[in-house]
RNA sequence: GGGAGCUUAGCUCAGUUGGGAGAGCAUCUGCCUUACAAGCAGAGGGUCGUAGGUUCGAGCCCUACAGUUCCUACCA
């Protein structure tokens, strides 16, 4: 073995010999239960990011977890189309050569895609391997490939049929830039410092004029009324007057609506159905007319007036706001901050336009989406985002499904051109049903990207076919991915699960947070703080990389990533492969005969790390089970730094080099017991190190990743010696307190002497291990004088010391730890002479709070006399 | 406007049946001790956001407030 971590040397060789002997396979297995993730597809607009490496991460280290446990584990991977945001790529590739979309034609342009999607989808998928991701291959699946097609097929022509697809003339919102409708969602909202114009709208009559309000002076031309409150007393007399709507001089009556609020700017709201939602219901109460003024591309048209047809709205904005000057028709014009919808693609401005879409009623789908979450069927981790899923369940709105693109799933809706019919099926039809005609043309427009995500955990097991494997791994056991996509995917799987499967599609759904650079920002490629995860797998290696994304961070919480993690993560793999390598090669110099570990005899020493072994297991299967990450990497740390390697490795060091093989070879078992059941348990989160270290050991299976996960073993347990030798560190952590203090350099060793108080036959069993925990020359058993005393609760430490010590500065340190033990003594009696907590407290706890104080008195006496002894 | 999260050491964060405040990094001191200087041993550093309340006892439960982040909403 290296003599440090060197990841590269067995990543690649390791990923290879996994995929050659099938490990990642999951099959139908009547003997097993399942256990299944389907994985979120990325998107193949781009290479892997530090969010994928993130939420990679934490599935592949939950499936190994589960596939170790004996579960028939999948780990389904796939791709996403992301039918918008990839076509708005493709777009601007084209650009940059010159050409448009328009120019190559559609099936031109579809070839590209084609194109894009090979590409950019290989990378990802070969960047996913470096994570070491235990994915079935075989089952690899893509949104836009022929089964997902049937499936989106299927999915359609079934809420067809049912009624619950329709198309609607409603307003929508429009990206002029990507020239598409939007869903609701798919509309950031962003804080814009504007202007309000407050400008005068004259009577027809010539009697005055009255004033509304406006931030987007542009829509004017479209207004077909004003509309004022009908309880607003200031306005009941011109209710019904018409107005000279300025610019372009047509006669808009105004109206009166409840929607209005009358305390907001003059009480007066100018009505413009085409380009504003909530214009257009008040339109429609009203039986308006919908005048549009603005292009699908962001000009205005004729509607607007010659002035201004062909100008770009925001360009319109300001010569209209010039005109009305000129007229003398602003009012004012103040500063005013609101929030402007913005495309979640392309970040162009939303503009509510009128058009034509299809969209999916969600009232009928929503409700037993909602009661699965209600009734506990389906968890959410943490359990606070089952609010806010529940919130926007409860008050979903229709879902615009259509898009404007030429990418994605094509609409597979056909209307016969001579009787008008619309047909939906499972094939493209080529005669009309109704009136035989075979004129077809087929909806230009193609699906929202999530309508086929919707349908994931099941398109990808084989549905709309009834398999097998659906019967087995559906439901799938939990869903991992990012809080922000809860409404985009989270929700839109419920109840497409529920309505095609009926059936919930996960029984959990573990939200993680996202990952940020470590001042809590956002990755992004403009602020230059994106730190790209390959980069880091160069450096560190990929199993350093899994270990600092779930290190310190809580599920659902946003993850902070910085340097430091990852240098942490390195180092604490290195000393894994350090302790290993101590481990391996103290097995390769004995005649290592492997042992059942339960037929050695173990002194005090062993004992403490098997019992600290235990818990460890115990702790870190629980926070698996938790999926509680964070606290697996820290309890592993936690006992392999400081427990196995600290404490320990160091103090067995002189059983290694005893004269009697049978010592040796013991300790040697016992040292390889112990290092398996630790890359067994690390192994989920690391696979590569652990691995490369178990291929190493003695009697090791194939592979680590298809041995059994360590289970609490009983007769492994002495707690009661566990203390016992607690006790006796605590005591060598004084001895190695007063050198330090003295500035006793490590290499300057004295004798240290030992008078058992308590627990004789296991402290005896230990003392061998002292000299070198304490940096002493050998223990000696009995009191010495002239020497600092360190009491502990079964043995009294003496370190002799020459007179060349400090006298002063001893003193000084017993008085401070003098000061420490009044403090407890002081914090104990309160609590005991608290008649409350007397009788109310649980009794084990008096009697431990009385014990202690016992303790802590003694110490102080001895604490005194040493003082005393020091002062003469 | 509504909702949720967060606030603990200089920094990044852990901390559930309420029972003596933790880790990593950084800082300081001494060590290349035959697995490891990506290391070893030790030290300093916190009114747990503020103010109340419940309790024998609160970082943890309740209330209000402040700061901060996110989600959500049709305020022209």
């Amino acid at each position: 073995m290296n003599k440090t971590l060197d990841p590269k040397s067995y990543e690649k060789d390791i990923y290879s010999m996994w995929l050659d002997k099938g490990y990642f396979k999951a099959n139908v297995n009547k003997n097993k239960s399942p256990f299944t993730i389907i994985m979120p597809p990325p998107n193949i607009t781009s290479k892997l990011h530090i969010g994928h490496a993130y939420t990679t991460t934490l599935q592949d280290t939950i499936i190994r977890y589960k596939r170790m446990q004996g579960y028939e584990a999948l780990l389904l991977p796939g791709t996403d189309h992301a039918a918008l945001a990839t076509e708005v790529k493709v777009v601007e590739k084209l650009k940059k050569e010159g050409k448009t979309k328009e120019m190559l034609g559609r099936k031109a342009f579809l070839e590209e895609m084609q194109k894009w999607y090979h590409q950019y989808g290989n990378l990802i998928l070969e960047q996913f391997k470096q994570m070491g991701v235990s994915c079935d291959w075989d089952r690899l699946a893509f949104t836009m490939d022929e089964d997902r097609q049937k499936s989106v097929r299927y999915a359609f022509k079934h809420l067809y049929d049912k009624g619950l697809i329709y198309q609607g003339d409603r307003i929508t919102n429009w990206c002029c830039s990507c020239h598409t409708a939007l869903s609701n969602i798919e509309v950031e909202y962003e804080d814009h410092h504007g202007y309000i114009y407050h400008i005068r709208y004259p009577f027809q009559d010539g009697s005055g004029y009255i004033v509304v309000a406006t931030t987007r002076p542009e829509t004017l031309m479209g207004d077909v009324a004003v509309a004022v409150n009908p309880t607003d007393e200031r306005y009941t007399g011109i209710v019904g007057k018409m107005l000279d709507l300025p610019l372009v001089h047509r006669a808009i009556p105004i109206i009166a609506d409840a929607y209005v609020d009358k305390e907001f700017g003059t009480g007066m709201v100018k009505i413009t159905p085409a380009h504003d939602p909530n214009d257009y219901e008040v339109g429609k109460r009203h039986h308006l007319p919908m005048i549009q003024t603005i292009n699908l591309d962001g000009t205005m048209n004729e509607n607007a007036g010659a002035e201004y047809c062909g100008l770009d709205r925001f360009a319109c904005r300001e010569k209209v706001v010039e005109d009305l000057k000129n007229l003398d028709l602003i009012e004012k014009i103040e500063k005013y901050d609101n929030k402007v919808g913005h495309c979640q693609r392309c970040h162009s401005v939303i503009e509510p336009m009128l058009s034509k879409q299809w969209y999916v009623r969600m009232k009928e789908l929503a409700k037993p989406a909602i009661d699965v979450v209600k009734d506990g069927q389906l968890k959410f981790v943490p359990k606070r985002f089952e609010n806010l899923y529940l919130s926007w369940m409860e008050n979903i709105d229709d879902w615009c499904i259509s898009r404007q693109l030429w990418s994605g799933h094509r609409i597979p809706v056909f209307t016969c051109e001579d009787c008008g019919q619309k047909i939906v099926e499972l094939e493209d039809p080529t005669v009309c049903p109704h009136c035989g005609s075979t004129h077809l043309t087929q909806d230009e427009d193609a699906l929202d990207t999530w309508f086929s995500s919707a349908l994931w955990p099941f398109s990808t097991l084989g549905w709309p076919n009834k398999t097998e494997d659906l019967a087995y791994f559906y439901p799938t056991s939990l869903m991992i991915t990012a809080y922000d996509i809860i409404f985009f995917w989270v929700a839109r799987m419920i109840f497409s699960g529920l309505e095609y499967m009926g059936q919930i599609p996960f029984k959990e759904v573990l939200m993680h947070g996202l990952v940020r650079d470590n001042l809590g920002r956002k990755m992004s490629k403009s602020l230059g703080n994106g730190i790209d995860p390959v980069e880091m797998i160069e450096k560190y290696g990929t199993d350093a990389l899994r270990y600092s994304l779930v290190m310190g961070t809580a599920i659902g919480m946003d993850a902070k990533f910085g340097m430091e993690k990852i240098e942490t993560s390195r180092n604490f793999l290195n000393k894994l492969w350090n302790a290993s390598r101590f481990v391996l090669e103290s097995l390769k110099q004995a005649d290592f005969v492997l042992k059942d570990i339960h037929t050695i005899a173990l002194d005090g020493l062993d004992e403490y790390i098997l019992t600290e072994l235990s818990h460890t297991i115990e702790e870190v299967e629980k926070s698996y089970e938790k999926y509680d990450l964070s606290v697996v990497a820290s309890s592993i740390y936690e006992f392999v730094w400081t427990k196995f390697c600290d404490w320990y490795i160091e103090g067995i060091k002189p059983k290694l080099y005893s004269n009697d093989p049978q010592i040796r070879n013991d300790t040697i078992n016992i040292l390889v017991y112990i290092l398996d059941k630790i890359l067994k348990l690390l192994h989920p989160i690391c696979p590569f190190v652990t691995e490369e270290i178990y291929q190493n050991l003695p009697n090791h299976g194939p592979s680590i990743m298809i041995d059994s996960f360590p289970h609490i073993d009983k007769e492994l347990l002495f707690v009661d010696h566990r203390d016992i030798i607690e006790d006796l560190m605590e005591a060598i952590r004084g001895v190695r307190n007063i050198r330090a203090e003295m500035n006793v350099a490590d290499n300057i060793r004295t004798n240290i002497y030992i008078e058992i108080l308590d627990a004789e036959e296991i402290i005896n069993s230990v003392l061998y291990a002292i000299p070198k925990l304490a940096f002493g020359k050998e223990i000696c058993k009995g009191k010495c004088d002239n020497a600092k005393m360190i009491v502990a609760k079964h043995v009294k430490l003496y370190l002799p010391v020459d007179d060349m010590v400090d006298k002063e500065a001893e003193i000084l340190r017993l008085t401070k730890e003098l000061e420490k033990i009044d403090k407890e003594i002081a914090r104990s009696k309160s609590m005991l002479n608290n008649a409350g907590f007397v009788s109310k407290a649980p009794q084990k706890l008096v009697d431990a709070e009385k014990e202690k104080l016992q303790q802590h008195e003694e110490h102080r006496k001895t604490i005194i006399s040493s003082i005393d002894a020091m002062k003469k």
